[in-house]
DNA sequence: GCCAACGTTGGC
DNA sequence: GCCAACGTTGGC
């Protein structure tokens, strides 16, 4: 299983988008980099959503529920994208700010490559961010 | 809205 | 294959 990190502009397609739709294909990517990463990508593999732009925050995580198969939005058959599912909404956004302010999160590709729109994320970030967004139990 | 950082394109 | 020009992303 592998933990990933996906952006999107609230204003285009946000959270409650996706929550809305239940299912939804994460299409409209056209960077090799993330496309690449898509392609990793598994059923069961989970990813946090993150709001850029206006957002600035990883606001849930979702599931992976389709391997990588050709973009439908794209004019060619080499972009690819994934399904995703919304799995559980953040009871606290874990900002933007914040990530960058803790030395144990400073090593992310959201610090170190924020151009990226999809990449893979640690076990140990997956935890420590969970653990600041999700109430405890 | 601005612009720095990054990725891609295309002329040579 | 290099690199200048251009386009896009995303934080501010």
């Amino acid at each position: 299983m592998s933990l990933w990190l996906m952006k999107s502009e609230p204003d285009e397609f946000g959270w409650n988008d996706l929550v809305a739709k239940g299912v939804s294909p994460w299409d409209g990517v056209r960077n090799y980099q993330a496309r690449n990463f898509m392609r990793d990508m598994a059923v069961g593999d989970q990813a946090f959503f993150y709001h850029s732009r206006t957002g600035l925050a990883v606001v849930g995580n979702m599931d992976i529920v389709a391997p990588a198969y050709p973009d439908p939005t794209a004019p060619d058959l080499k972009w690819s994208c994934v399904d995703v599912k919304a799995a559980q909404p953040f009871d606290r956004p874990v900002t933007l700010d914040v990530i960058k302010n803790d030395p144990r999160l400073a090593d992310m590709v959201l610090v170190k490559n924020s151009r990226l729109s999809v990449q893979p994320v640690t076990q140990s970030e997956w935890d420590m961010i969970c653990a600041m967004g999700l109430k405890q139990a």
